[in-house]
DNA sequence: CTCAAATATGAGAGTACTCTCATATTTGAG
DNA sequence: CTCAAATATGAGAGTACTCTCATATTTGAG
């Protein structure tokens, strides 16, 4: 049993608790190892060195363990990606820097991608936070004059899926900063900056950052 | 069991090759409709209106049954593509159709999509395909100076994730051309095209198409 | 240290399939 | 129409799990 990010949590409290945080972080592990679908209940008591029944102890479902795990996870990431955002201002440097930071923090943290790009759809409410958060940032481009584009959930949707493609590219690789600085630009010239006023914008932002 | 792309291709023929077409038919059918992973082979079976060991005579797993079923529409799809390509020299022009078409085709053969974007990874070589495909026409509009962009895998990536964007948003919706156009757009951009000219080449393909 | 409450255990019943094979049926060449 | 070859059938053995529950173990408040 490896020790991950959910024991780091609950150290030190109840049993019931850290139990709980074994069994979620060997969710994560399995997940990341073989697949949502192929990541069995038993996969994950055993990668937790624990018996089969404890799972049920603590959780009805695999559904419901990998929505917990996805949940605890993108929490995380939002509270790391928070704290670098402050007090940036300007919309594509805003952007720049989530990007960047957030395919980082993936790609530090190897086996949560897995999860996240798995879960996507599991989680309902929080898509919803995360296309919330996006969508101020792009209207703050708009307001800024720096993006040209109606913000509609489908144009999230596609910024959504050029951040995800960074992601799973450096999955299996060596991270590799310049992919990911490739699909800010990508990102900036969907949103209809000219490429180089994108390509300004990621100098600015490598400066700042 | 309703009929489908491949009884159509071996209507008349002898009776292996039909029942291994309503398989086919009813492979898509059942993905389409559960998703890849919950299609068991006992689903297809039935919607078939076949015996359960009938399977066995003709594919050895639902892996096989679900490559050939997707290489078979890919095909499909790329002769119908290839047909509406010809004579057409501007390179951008040629995204935007070959993205239209692919949509609209997808679109109207709702059952395909769940099939290719869920077989995606099962298909390497068919994969390689598309990419070469892409390619050239990226490289095209790089050498006639309309796209400013390094033509690499990761890009088309990126391009690939855009249109498979446009197909989910319109899987259970009916579909709407304005997403469309507006992903041809963005794809344009991600190219290294301004927003003004990925316009304009928006504009000069719906009057040539 | 004690012991009631909390928690973990793992055997095994139940479930949902996959895959095989002896048999029945259908095909189509002659 | 005939009949050997081709094909389909479906019962059932096998597999890989999930989920329960009576029992064993551990916990931590007092």
């Amino acid at each position: 049993m490896r020790h991950g990010h959910f024991q780091d949590l609950t150290a030190g409290r109840g049993k019931r608790e850290r139990t709980r945080s074994a069994l979620l972080d060997a969710a994560v592990e399995v997940v990341a190892e073989k697949g949502v679908e192929a990541a069995k209940i038993s996969d994950i008591t055993t990668a937790a060195g624990l018996a089969n029944g404890t799972f049920y102890n603590h959780f009805n479902d695999k559904d419901e363990i990998l929505r917990e795990a996805a949940y605890g996870i993108a929490f995380e990431v939002v509270r790391r990606l928070d704290a670098e955002m402050e007090g940036i201002d300007d919309a594509a440097i805003r952007v720049v820097t989530a990007t960047t930071r957030f395919v980082s923090i993936l790609t530090a943290e190897r086996d949560w991608s897995a999860v996240l790009l798995g879960g996507a759809d599991r989680l309902p409410d929080f898509r919803e936070d995360l296309y919330r958060y996006l969508r101020s940032d792009l209207e703050r481009g708009v307001a800024q004059k720096k993006f040209d584009v109606e913000v509609t959930t489908f144009l999230i949707d596609q910024v959504v899926a050029l951040i995800a493609v960074a992601v799973r590219a450096q999955l299996h690789t060596a991270p590799d900063p310049r992919l990911t600085r490739e699909v800010c630009g990508s990102v900036l010239r969907l949103l209809g900056m000219t490429p180089s006023k994108a390509a300004r914008a990621i100098e600015a932002a490598s400066r700042q950052g």
